[in-house]
DNA sequence: GCTGTATGGTAGCCTGGCAACCTGGCAGTC
DNA sequence: GACTGCCAGGTTGCCAGGCTACCATACAGC
């Protein structure tokens, strides 16, 4: 049997909805510059019956690109756009069945997980250590996704960059489905989870040591073979530090 | 004069909107997990009266949850949490002059800067070659700051990965005003813009030589650069890779 | 046991409207 | 002439109500 793989059946695409596709429209608009940096936009009515939608519709489109920070509306006065029009906000798309995508994900997540390991050796306290090693323990007694992101996330509060730890928690949160599958499935490859739980503890010990170049290092050496272990190919080009053997 | 002294008066902090206040509120209630995942919501119409609120209101929150990848909803259905409800979005709080804001998401540059940079030298092309190349000649004739964007635009375009361009846009897009002052006031740095002009050279060099190491110590050597040129201090713990001279 | 259908409920979208607020200009004052 | 206070028009924030397309469930029919 094949038993992870996904059904070729994905859910159909809807079509887009009134507010999705008037986002759109206005963020593209806003990115080609068609209005200036810090101008006003017409007002709701007058959008509104330019772009053939309601009111209501129109707002609730303004309410997104006002929250991503691309716009920015006071209240008696009008619509204007943001003094930085590129918004404050990064989004993924769903990571769904496509290997591509996955990858493309991963690899982000290599290199915050590397730079947060290099952060946190440098900056790690008691009460991060004490969170490390909880999770250590509860992986090695349970072996569970769940200690697995609750140690990624240890080490990115270590940091001490509140910045680290939304991205950290954005990235495991779109690839936990794949986490918990590897977890699952870790007990038929060759190694099993032995390996995962070795890479976390080199990581964790790397990290106590208070060594940044060690703490990279074993970040990396975790991540590529957690790729590996999921037959995610980093491929193309090697996402890893060096062509060597690793240490 | 002062010339860049902002006043002391800010802009006043305004109450938050109804808008605002009920999307933080079912954010907190998803994450605290008062609603099990995929678990339906109450209907638009009870929630809103139990929120207090009418229902556009309740409809711009909702739109922005579904947008973040928080709740999704089915017409006809009901609205649901997510399957991955810490969302799909990144979001960074608008960085003023507070000096503190500004060192976090400067870090986080460096470590999305870096990561570019390795991958770029790893997959590079002919055409982000010319690419770089032209932004450098742009940044030599006129030293523009826009030059700079774009030189840094390049390289995320060339590691082929579309969520380091959308993360070096953010970045480059909140510090905006900052990288700007920076070469307005490079004049009077001892040095000037020819420290920057030579660190971006180098880092060009790196990436056409095809060599990531070289790429990522290079883009390294230029945003600590950067950093100590506009009086940031990456303090507390060095962000640079190595204590030594470099390999 | 399976298939088609009726029914209640839900989100998507629209219309219309009111209050709070802002902006620009005007009259009045020093 | 410069400044202050005030007014009117325009704009966003928020609300109430309603209609349609759609979904899920139960039920009748085969």
């Amino acid at each position: 049997m094949q038993p992870d793989k996904v059904p070729a059946l994905a859910a159909l695409p809807r079509p887009a909805s009134l507010v999705e596709q008037v986002v759109a429209a206005l963020r593209a608009e806003v990115a080609a510059g068609r209005f200036a940096r810090t101008a006003r936009l017409p007002a709701e009515q007058a959008l509104s019956t330019t772009l053939g939608v309601s009111r209501t519709v129109l707002r609730e489109a303004l309410a997104q690109l006002k929250a991503d920070g691309v716009l920015v509306s006071r209240k008696g006065s009008g619509v204007y756009v943001s003094a930085t029009p590129a918004g404050n906000a990064f989004r993924l798309p769903a990571v769904g069945g496509e290997p591509e995508r996955l990858r493309e994900v991963f690899e982000l997540r290599y290199y915050a997980e590397t730079g947060a390991a290099e952060l946190a050796a440098a900056r790690r306290g008691p009460a991060d250590l004490r969170r490390l090693q909880a999770a250590l323990r509860a992986m090695r007694a349970r072996g569970a996704a769940a200690a697995d992101a609750a140690f990624h996330r240890a080490i990115a509060v270590a940091t001490q960059n509140p910045h680290f730890v939304a991205l950290v928690d954005l990235l495991s949160g779109q690839l936990h489905q794949v986490i918990a599958a590897s977890w699952e499935n870790a007990a038929r490859v060759a190694g099993g989870p032995r390996d995962a739980i070795r890479e976390h503890a080199a990581l964790y010990r790397a990290i106590r040591s208070g060594d940044p170049a060690a703490a990279r290092e074993a970040a990396a050496a975790h991540l590529t073979g957690a790729a590996r272990r999921w037959g995610l190919a980093l491929g193309g080009a090697p996402a890893r530090p060096r062509r060597g053997s690793g240490r």
